[in-house]
DNA sequence: CGTGTGACTTGATCCGGATCAATGCGGGCA
DNA sequence: TGCCCGCATTGATCCGGATCAAGTCACACG
């Protein structure tokens, strides 16, 4: 099938920013969000809470919000655009190690080297919540639910890294990444099943382990059997049982 | 090359088991040693983390430390013996997600979860100590150090996840491993150049998503190179140098 | 406006590792 | 003792996806 210019594309999803806040306010879909809630939003623990976030931002395409080695000081949710994590080895190869979306963290794996062990790349325009860290676990002894959030969304990235482990095939992965996303999109109460890809085919194909010639190929299949819906980077899930049964050997049950 | 009977195996190594303590003192290579060391021997808290663990065992080889779907109550340390972690798909197929040698830790992915993700597998004779998750937590509320502690082993799991993401070669992937693992073992006080390989082939080769026979043939040519000596399950890194050099695209650094 | 550049797609070919197959060895068990 | 079964090794063949190659299109820039 050829390739469609962008002239044809999608009408545009609803844009993914996950900040319904001000600057004295959080983020309702932020990662964070239940630990607040658990708190109390009235509580004085929270202003702590308040005192220790800085918005950081905007990051352009291409910009780096930290960088391998870095001393790691903070975590960071994203409140809007979209992020990657990469490893560089000194060949210079790049290892994409995830993708992050509005309300989700980035850089809890720092908290043991003490240094970022990976960069983030803002893959679009990206906004961030800044938490420090030594203060984040001053508080989490305080606030059991902090420290409980805490050790919730480590143990959540111990399993999400296992999803792209096994030996599968090309089918199989990427049927599985598009239905992550939307799910994590979803979770979020945005669309499950038209959104945007921020990240270039090789991109993905690098974060599945494949070559790009081939991720192009799996998703250019998938629009023949009606799968999905794709011009560019806009993506609709026509068929989202039928990707189920393809990813299921990578998805959660 | 032709397999070599076991009764011409290498002599054997000092066995590797972290337990130089009795029933009211903690293992000196134990993961959590450095967190009671911290918080002081002698301090009352530590009268409380002793309460909190449990020794348990032993695990003949084959026999489950816990299952998947297992409400998550706890965090176990290994003692002595070897464990992998794996899932099984619903066609029945199993996926080893790692092995845990003594003195570390295993069931930190089921916190965000509640329910263990993954079966561990006792691969021979094993003990532990069990940490009650609950009292894990409240006590790391209280002490600094520990509650420090457990986002380390959290973080410094993440870290090692990464490790076998890649898309690299088989040779690359053995030679990382079996650094990996000697590493381990050094870090824990063991010999970091002779050790038993607890696990079968397969396990390895699923561990590091090839065939069986292609770890076998690697194996073969390493020993073949002059950079390994292996006999059935006994190893002994002849050439780690070289051995880095082949799988630096997998190591830290 | 033309030109260059980078992202994407599609086709042709190649190769590393999977798969199939055969064999040796050791341990458990009757 | 003899049999069976699982692990390990080695050889032969096959295939999925990587790689090489060519072309389209969008967009930035002089």
């Amino acid at each position: 099938m050829q390739y469609k210019p962008m002239a044809g594309r999608l009408p545009e999803p609803p844009s993914p920013i996950a900040d319904d806040g001000d600057e004295t306010r959080f983020c309702g879909t932020c990662a964070f969000s239940s630990a607040c809630i658990a708190a109390g939003y009235d509580k004085p623990e929270l202003a702590e809470l308040q005192c220790l976030v800085e918005h950081v931002g905007p990051f352009r395409a291409g910009e780096h919000i930290f960088r391998t080695g870095d001393p790691f000081r903070a975590i960071f949710a994203v409140r809007a655009g979209t992020v990657k994590t990469r490893m560089v080895d000194k060949d210079g190869r790049e290892q994409v190690l995830g993708f992050y979306l509005p309300g989700e963290v980035i850089g809890l794996n720092a908290i043991y080297p003490e240094h970022f062990p990976c960069d983030a790349v803002a893959l679009d325009t990206a906004y961030f919540c800044r938490f420090s860290f030594p203060a984040m676990s001053a508080l989490a002894s305080r606030i059991p639910a902090v420290q409980q959030h805490l050790f919730r969304m480590l143990s959540k990235e111990l399993g999400s890294a296992s999803l792209l482990a096994g030996d599968h095939s090309a089918d199989e992965r990427v049927a599985a990444f598009l239905l992550d996303l939307a799910g994590r999109y979803a979770v979020r109460g945005f669309s499950g099943t038209r959104f945007h890809l921020s990240m270039s085919r090789g991109d993905i194909a690098n974060y599945l382990r494949l070559a790009a010639e081939t991720v192009s190929r799996v998703l250019s299949r998938f629009r023949s059997q009606q799968l999905i819906e794709i011009e560019g980077r806009e993506l609709e899930l026509l068929n989202p049982k039928k990707l189920r049964e393809i990813g299921q050997a990578l998805l959660p049950e």
